[in-house]
RNA sequence: GCCGGUGUGGCGGAAUUGGCAGACGCACAUGACUCAAAAUCAUGCGGAGCAAUCCGUGCCGGUUCGAGUCCGGCCACCGGCACCA
C-alpha cells in the first residue's frame, strides 16, 4: 500500500528543514539574481489570495533561477509610511506605529504560510529610523543639489485626507487613495524637479524590458511635446504675452489669443468697461474644482477689451480668458488658429471670432467650415510668405524662423509637472529642514540624521493645512544650524512614495549604517533583474524610483541608472459577484475576499501555489474559483502515489520513456522562459497522464523519469518535490541538482501522426515514419481516404509533420 | 474623443504563430468499488442529426490548398489618458 500524500505533516517538516539548512547561499562564484516583489503596505487586513499570485509568481521564477545556479536576492519589506497604514490607525483608535507593528506581524506570518524563499535578513522597513535617515538623507542631497525646491502655488487638495497630493496621485480629479473629489488649496509646499530628468526618464524607457503598456503611460505622463513660444504684442500697451504653440505654422491663422484666467497679465488686460466681467469670471474660475473644469465641456470664456498684434502679419487680435487653457501648462497662454484647431474652433464659433483656413485642404480652401482641419498636410494658404509650403516642413521650421524674426524661440513642453512633496500628515518621515529667518531654509546637517517622527498624542490631520507635527512646540523651535539663531522646523511630512523610491537598494545592504548602500555590495548585487507586481503603479512608483534611481546616479551613490531591468505585472485575481457573476476586484465591502488561510489548511500550500498559476496567463485578471483547487490536488496526490508504487520497481528506461523524458524537460523549460505558467502546470498534468498510460502498459516507471518530474516541480511545489526527492534516496535538498538539461534531437519520434485533408477539411489520420518520402506520404494518404477521392485532384500539399492535403475539384 | 487590451464549450482556459479548434482542469453524466455515501478508478462530454454528414473561435467581407491566427470594415466589454494648445 502506497503511503498517502499528507500535506500537513510533510509541508511542516520542510518549512523547517529549510529553516536551518538554508540553500541559497551566496559562495562568491555564483552570478546573482535580484528577484523582487512590490513590497507591501501593512493594511489590517491582511493578505488575500489576489496578493499571493504575485508573490507566488516571483517565487517560482526565483526558485527557478535558484535551480539555474544564481545566488537569489529574493528579499521582502514593509511600506509603512504614509495614508494607508495612517488612515487605517486613525479608524482603528490605535496609534499608527503600534498598529503598524501588529499587521507587520500578521502579513509576515501569512506571508511565510507560502514558504516563499525570502531573505528575512534583508529586511526593510520604511519607518524604522535607520531606514528613513536615508530617505531623509537623499532629501538634503536634492535640497543641495537643487532639485528640492520651496513655493506658494494652489495644489490638489484631498480634502479627505487632509493633505496635499501629487499630480500623479489624482485619477480623474479625484484622490488616488480614497476617491474623494480633489479641490485646490493654495500652499507652500517643497516641490522635487522631477521635470529636470523628464527626457532622460523618457528617453531611457528604450533600455528597459518592460511591458510596452507602461512604457507607454509613463511616455504619455511624460507628454514631450515640440513648438514654439511666439510673443505677440499688446495693442496700444508697452508689454507682450508669450504663447506655446505646436503648430506655429499656422501663425497666420490666430484669429484670437486666450489665457487662463489664472495667467497675472489677466486683469491688466481689461479695459475700464470689461473689468468687472473679467473680474467676475476669474473669480467664478478660481471656485470651480479640477472636475468640474474637466467636466464643463462647454466652452465659457470672456473678452478682455485688449487688443494682441500678430507678429506675422500686425493683424489686431482679440484676448480673451478661459477656463479651457490651463495655467501651469506651456506659458498659460495661448494663440488660437480656429481652423486648424477643434477647441480653438468651437470657441471661435460660440463667440463668432473669424476662422482663417491657413492650409488647403485636397489644395482647395473648404467652404462653409463644420470642423476644424486638423491635419498638418497640405500647403499654405492665406499664409503672406509662406504661401506654397507644405505645412509639415513649415511645422519644423517655422520655429527656427520665428526665432530669426526674434519673436519668438523654438522650445519642448512637458506634461509632466514637478512633484509635490509635502504632506500635511503625522504619518511619514519629517521633510529635515529649518527655517530660518535670516538664511532662509536650511537642511539639518547630514550628521544630525535621522531626524525622528516626534512621539505625539493627536495624531489627527488637522484640516487647515498644517500638519500635525506644527501643535508639538518643543520640536518645532530650534536653532539654525547655519547661524545658530532661533528658527523653526519645517512641519510636513513627506508622501510614502519617498521611501519605496528607493528602498530596492536598501536591501542588499540593509544594516549598513555609514552609507546608504556601500560601493561594493551595490555593484556585486544591483540592480534589480526581475521586478514583479500590479499595473497600479504605472506612473506613480515606478516614475518616482526611477526619478531617484538616477539622481543617485548622479551623485555618484550607484553606478547605473534604471532600477528595474524587466518587470513584470501580474493581472488581479477576481472574485465573482454572486448575483450577476461578473468578475470583480476582491473587496471587503463586496465580501467576495477569498482568504489562503483556509485552502492552505485543506489543500496545502503546495496546491495553493500551482492553483495561483493554473487559474489563468499570469498577466490577465482572473477569477477566483475555489473548485478549481480540487483538480490540483488531485493532480499532485496522483504524481505522489506514481513516485510511491515505483519507488523499489528496478524499471529500466526505455526509448520510449527516454524521449518523453527530454520531451518533458524541453516543454516545461520553454513554457517557463516563455512565462506562460499557466501552461507549465497544465504541462505537468499532461505528462503525468502520460505516466500512468505507460506505467499500465509496462507495469511502472523508471525512476530517471519520476526523478526528473520531481526536480522540475521544485519550483512550484517545494515541499512535495522535497519530500520525493528524500524517499527516493537523496540526501542533499533537491534545489542544489540543477535545472535539467535535454537534448532536442532525442525528442523526436521516428513515426508521425498526419492529418489527412480534402479541400483543407480533416478526413482522417495516418501514420508515417519521419523520414518518409513525400510521394510515398502522399500516396499513403490517398490510400487513406480512397472512397472520398471522387474527384479530379489539382493539388497535393505535404506539410511534414503536420498535413496532407487533397485539392479537388 | 484618443491610445492600449480582450472576445474560443456550462465555466477557467489551450492551440509549437497559417496546418487535426477545444489540450489541461472544473462542473456534469454513466459505470466499477461500497450495504450506502465520500474518496478513488474507468468512460463520455461544442451544437444539430439514428447516421453518413453539416455547422461552429464577437459580426461582415477578403487573401490562401488551408484562417482562432494574416488583411479591410464594424460591434461589445475592460483598462489608461483626456480642453496639455
Amino acid at each position: 500500500m502506497a503511503v498517502s500524500y499528507n500535506h500537513k505533516e510533510i509541508e511542516q517538516k520542510w518549512r523547517k528543514n529549510w529553516e536551518k539548512n538554508p540553500v541559497n547561499v551566496d559562495d562568491g562564484k555564483k552570478p546573482k539574481y535580484y528577484c523582487l516583489d512590490m513590497f507591501p503596505y501593512p493594511s489590517g487586513n491582511g493578505l488575500h489570495v489576489g496578493h499571493w499570485r504575485g508573490y507566488v509568481i516571483s517565487d517560482v521564477w526565483s526558485r527557478y533561477k535558484m535551480l539555474n545556479g544564481y545566488y537569489l536576492i529574493h528579499p521582502m519589506g514593509w511600506d509603512a509610511f504614509g495614508l494607508p497604514a495612517e488612515n487605517y490607525a486613525i479608524k482603528m483608535g490605535v496609534h499608527p506605529k503600534k498598529s503598524t507593528a501588529e499587521n507587520v506581524s500578521n502579513i509576515k506570518k501569512q506571508i511565510n504560510e507560502i514558504s516563499a524563499i525570502y531573505d528575512w535578513d534583508m529586511e526593510v522597513n520604511t519607518t524604522d529610523p535607520e531606514f528613513y535617515k536615508w530617505t531623509q538623507w537623499i532629501f538634503v542631497k536634492m535640497f543641495k543639489a537643487g532639485l528640492a525646491y520651496e513655493k506658494q502655488m494652489p495644489i490638489n487638495w484631498c480634502p479627505s485626507c487632509k493633505t496635499g497630493l501629487a499630480n500623479e496621485e489624482v485619477v480623474n480629479g479625484c484622490c488616488e487613495r480614497c476617491g474623494a473629489q480633489v479641490t485646490k488649496k493654495d500652499l507652500k509646499q517643497w516641490m522635487l524637479k522631477i521635470t529636470k530628468y523628464a527626457d532622460r526618464l523618457l528617453e531611457d524607457l528604450d533600455k528597459l524590458e518592460w511591458p510596452e503598456k507602461v512604457k507607454k503611460m509613463q511616455t504619455d505622463w511624460i507628454g514631450r511635446s515640440y513648438g514654439a513660444e511666439v510673443e505677440f504684442r499688446v495693442d496700444g500697451k508697452d508689454e507682450s504675452i508669450t504663447v506655446y504653440t505646436t503648430r506655429p505654422d499656422t501663425l497666420y491663422g490666430a484669429t484670437f489669443m486666450v489665457l487662463a484666467p489664472e495667467h497675472e497679465m489677466a486683469k491688466f488686460l481689461a479695459t475700464p468697461e470689461k473689468l468687472a466681467e473679467v473680474e467676475n469670471y476669474i473669480y467664478k474660475a478660481s471656485m470651480k474644482s479640477s472636475v468640474d473644469r474637466l467636466q464643463d465641456k462647454e466652452k465659457t470664456g470672456v473678452f478682455t477689451g485688449s487688443y494682441a498684434i500678430n507678429p506675422l502679419n500686425n493683424e489686431k487680435v482679440p484676448i480673451w480668458l478661459s477656463d479651457y487653457v490651463l495655467a501651469d501648462y506651456g506659458t498659460g497662454a495661448i494663440m488660437c488658429v480656429p481652423a486648424h484647431d477643434d477647441r480653438d474652433f468651437e470657441f471661435a464659433k460660440k463667440f463668432d471670432i473669424p476662422i482663417i483656413q491657413v492650409i488647403a485642404k485636397d489644395g482647395k480652401e473648404i467652404e462653409n467650415m463644420t470642423e476644424a482641419y486638423t491635419d498638418a498636410s497640405g500647403t499654405m494658404i492665406n499664409s503672406g510668405d509662406w504661401n506654397g509650403m507644405e505645412s509639415a516642413v513649415l511645422k519644423k521650421e517655422a520655429p527656427i524662423m520665428i526665432e530669426k524674426m526674434g519673436f519668438g524661440r523654438k522650445t519642448v513642453n512637458y506634461k509632466l509637472r514637478d512633484w509635490v512633496f509635502s504632506r500635511q500628515r503625522y504619518w511619514g518621515e519629517p521633510i529635515p529642514i529649518v527655517h530660518c529667518e535670516k538664511c532662509g531654509a536650511v537642511p539639518v546637517p547630514e550628521e544630525e540624521l535621522p531626524l525622528l517622527l516626534p512621539e505625539v498624542d493627536s495624531y489627527q490631520p488637522t484640516g487647515t493645512g498644517e500638519s500635525p507635527l506644527a501643535d508639538i512646540e518643543d520640536w518645532v523651535n530650534t536653532t539654525c544650524p547655519c547661524c545658530g539663531a532661533p528658527a523653526k522646523r519645517e512641519t510636513n511630512t513627506m508622501p510614502q512614495w519617498a521611501g519605496s523610491s528607493w528602498y530596492f537598494l536598501r536591501y542588499v545592504d540593509s544594516k549598513n549604517s555609514d552609507e546608504l548602500v556601500s560601493k561594493e555590495k551595490a555593484s556585486k548585487y544591483l540592480p534589480v533583474d526581475m521586478y514583479i507586481g500590479g499595473v497600479e503603479h504605472a506612473v506613480l512608483h515606478l516614475l518616482y524610483s526611477r526619478f531617484y534611481t538616477k539622481f543617485l546616479h548622479d551623485i555618484g551613490v550607484v553606478e547605473f541608472d534604471e532600477p528595474f531591468t524587466k518587470l513584470f505585472n501580474q493581472g488581479m485575481v477576481c472574485g465573482r459577484d454572486k448575483e450577476t457573476g461578473a468578475a470583480t476586484k476582491m473587496s471587503k465591502s463586496l465580501g467576495n475576499i477569498v482568504s489562503p488561510d483556509d485552502i492552505v489548511r485543506d489543500y496545502g500550500c503546495d496546491s495553493l501555489r500551482l492553483y495561483e498559476l493554473f487559474i489563468g496567463p499570469p498577466e490577465l485578471d482572473s477569477i477566483w474559483d475555489d473548485r478549481g483547487i480540487d483538480g490540483i490536488y488531485r493532480f499532485i496526490n496522483r504524481f505522489w502515489k506514481l513516485a510511491m508504487d515505483n519507488k523499489d520497481k528496478d524499471i529500466k528506461p526505455t526509448e520510449e520513456t527516454e524521449r518523453i523524458r527530454h520531451k518533458l524537460i524541453m516543454d516545461i523549460t520553454k513554457r517557463l522562459e516563455a512565462f506562460s505558467l499557466n501552461t507549465v502546470v497544465s504541462g505537468f498534468m499532461e505528462y503525468n497522464n502520460k505516466m500512468y498510460e505507460i506505467a499500465n502498459k509496462q507495469g511502472g516507471i523508471d525512476r530517471e523519469l519520476i526523478e526528473t518530474m520531481t526536480i522540475l516541480l521544485a519550483p512550484f511545489t517545494p515541499h512535495a518535490a522535497s519530500e520525493i526527492w528524500e524517499q527516493y534516496g537523496h540526501e542533499g535538498s533537491i534545489f542544489n541538482e540543477g535545472w535539467p538539461k535535454y537534448d532536442e534531437s532525442k525528442t523526436v519520434e521516428n513515426s508521425v501522426e498526419l492529418a489527412v485533408q480534402i479541400n483543407g477539411k480533416t478526413k482522417g489520420t495516418i501514420k508515417v515514419s519521419v523520414d518518409a518520402a513525400k510521394d510515398d506520404v502522399i500516396a499513403a494518404a490517398k490510400d487513406s481516404i480512397a472512397d472520398k477521392l471522387t474527384g479530379n485532384v489539382i493539388k497535393e500539399i505535404y506539410v511534414p509533420g503536420r498535413i496532407v492535403n487533397i485539392v479537388m475539384k
